[in-house]
DNA sequence: TTGTAGGCGTTATCAG
DNA sequence: CTGATAACGCCTACAA
């Protein structure tokens, strides 16, 4: 590959003026530029990522840490932060945590290592040590979930308030003994929801409504059907992992209850296949493109000294009534 | 940020012996290896990884380049590649193309800058100019869909064989106008998928059954409901885009057909939520996971030396027939 | 086994 | 406006 020296040897400039020119200095005669250009072209020279990186003292990546990118929830985030960063010259590197918090340091381990501009993660736990990174400069940001480090900002949904919202219209459209679907009872979203959940109801919450189920060990499947026969008798379903969908469906299915007309369900983050099922399932979708937008965006703007940038950014959920939440 | 020379200066040693010592070489003292470990540990010395990659003339990092990380089949591929990657000490930058030449080539720009060590890559088309990257080195192997490119090795499934299956699996079932519908007429998969449709049905094609419809204009609906009704009168469907599936199933119900019962369906990687729906949906799945980490594998394995390395790998999926793809 | 020193390819400073 | 030159932080001959 030809290095920047070649490139000025060709176009009988100093390696400085061919820099100047290809980084678009204003200080550079046009047409030596030019003559720059067409030896750079000839050459098909490409500046060499790590040296410039080494110069420059910073990189143009930023570090996405989610749990799983096979949550399409966090595909569809990984691909508004990517859209954004693009655009604005940033590449991505992707890590997957699975809510380990060894695999988690690791991941900052090299993100630190690698001096990437800028973090934005889910991370495992509120207390997830980001220290490092801030004190070397990086951006971090918390998706998703929280992050207690005051210096960190955050881009948020405002789960808690749509999963009162579904719970409450579960109850306006007369379904009497909703019972709460989730799968980590440890996870910040799963608690947001179920608090949710807990705000519409009032006191009055029977806890043999309230299940956590796996969707790897199948339980999710028999735990719904207890909650749909006696003494439970659950009539309704709150269902906050997305995972967790199918089987509930079944369950009800086996039961022999019918889909809205029996019980009401609403879902958390299925919109890609919510009306495939008869009749269409009711969704609270979180804007999981825009948050990974926001996240980047926010990044950049800190990376290029924005100082008026809000550090807390909280989006809204879209909530979807269709006829699993309906009676007739 | 300590540098290596404040690790060598905290242990009383020389910079060579830092780096041999954190490099794990056998070449140094036990006593001071530990000496130097100590001293690192304190300082939190992190090696400055583009320092080290431009002296080494190497990066741990590998490029993936999809259409799009939001399709489930790539998210799914992109994990395995992570795990697997992972494992072996290399990163993973992400690139979502949208099937658009000229941002693949922007993508392959930065990589070839950034020298990363590989790409794993599912092409926008089989002509894509991946020659740079090979000339410098980088190992390339195309995923999901081939490359002309001799010197590139690939890792495919051999889809068109899952389509004859499914098709004939339907055929059995007593199903007689099977129609197809798919994406994009133009795309790799869904062309061997219509390969593999022909395949099973022989020269007996009435063209009228084989349509294709974007998710994007929500003409899939229409076109679904055009099939099942004369002069057609589908009474099956293989499904070749996931996306589709959901407007299909709506159009037979809208038809006030039952699926299964009057129209048989089998669709391609659904699985996800494939049990949601009643009855289940029959499903032809890719091995996506395995996809990403064979690539993954394949990529180290070339970039270690090793030399017995298939250049062609092929994968089978998995065809999983559940109800609606069975008449009673 | 350890240290010295040069250079990887860039960019930025500082003269000219 | 242009050119020499000095780092950036690391690794690795080569020498000791």
């Amino acid at each position: 590959m030809p290095t920047i020296g070649d490139v000025a040897a060709r176009a009988n400039v100093s390696t400085a003026t061919v820099s100047r020119a290809l980084n678009g200095k204003s200080t550079v005669d046009p047409e030596l530029a030019k003559r720059v250009r067409a030896a750079a072209e000839e050459l098909g020279y490409r500046p060499h990522g790590p040296a410039r990186n080494l110069r420059r003292k910073t990189t143009d990546t930023l570090t996405l840490v989610v749990t799983d990118i096979g949550d399409p929830f966090f595909a569809s985030l990984a691909r508004g932060l990517e859209d954004t960063a693009r655009d604005r010259g940033y590449s991505i590197v992707l890590c997957d945590t699975d809510d380990d918090p060894a695999k988690e340091r690791s991941y900052l381990d090299v993100a630190l290592q690698e001096r990437v501009a800028g973090v934005a993660i889910a991370p495992t736990s509120a207390t997830t040590d980001v220290g490092k990174l801030l004190d070397h400069g990086a951006i971090v940001v918390a998706i998703d979930r929280p992050l207690d480090e005051p210096r960190s900002d955050r881009v948020l949904v405002d789960t808690r308030a749509a999963a009162a919202k579904a719970t409450t219209q579960l109850l306006d459209a007369g379904y009497r003994r909703i019972g709460f679907l989730g799968c980590r009872a440890d996870g910040y979203p799963d608690q947001q929801r179920l608090a949710g959940y807990r705000d519409a109801l009032g006191q009055a919450v029977d806890e043999r409504l309230v299940r956590h189920a796996c969707p790897r060990d199948d339980a999710a499947h028999d735990v719904v059907k207890e909650l749909l026969a006696p003494p439970v008798s659950a009539d309704g379903l709150l269902i906050a992992s997305p995972q967790l969908v199918p089987d509930a469906l079944s369950a009800i299915s086996e039961r022999g209850l019918s889909l809205g007309a029996d019980v009401g369900v609403v879902a958390f983050d299925i919109a890609a296949w919510a009306t495939a099922v008869r009749p269409a399932l009711s969704v609270v979708s979180q804007p999981a493109y825009e948050i990974g937008a926001a996240a980047a965006r926010h990044i950049v703007a800190r990376l290029v000294g924005e100082t008026d940038t809000p550090k807390h950014i909280e989006l809204s959920p879209e909530f979807v009534v269709r006829g699993s939440s309906l009676r007739e």
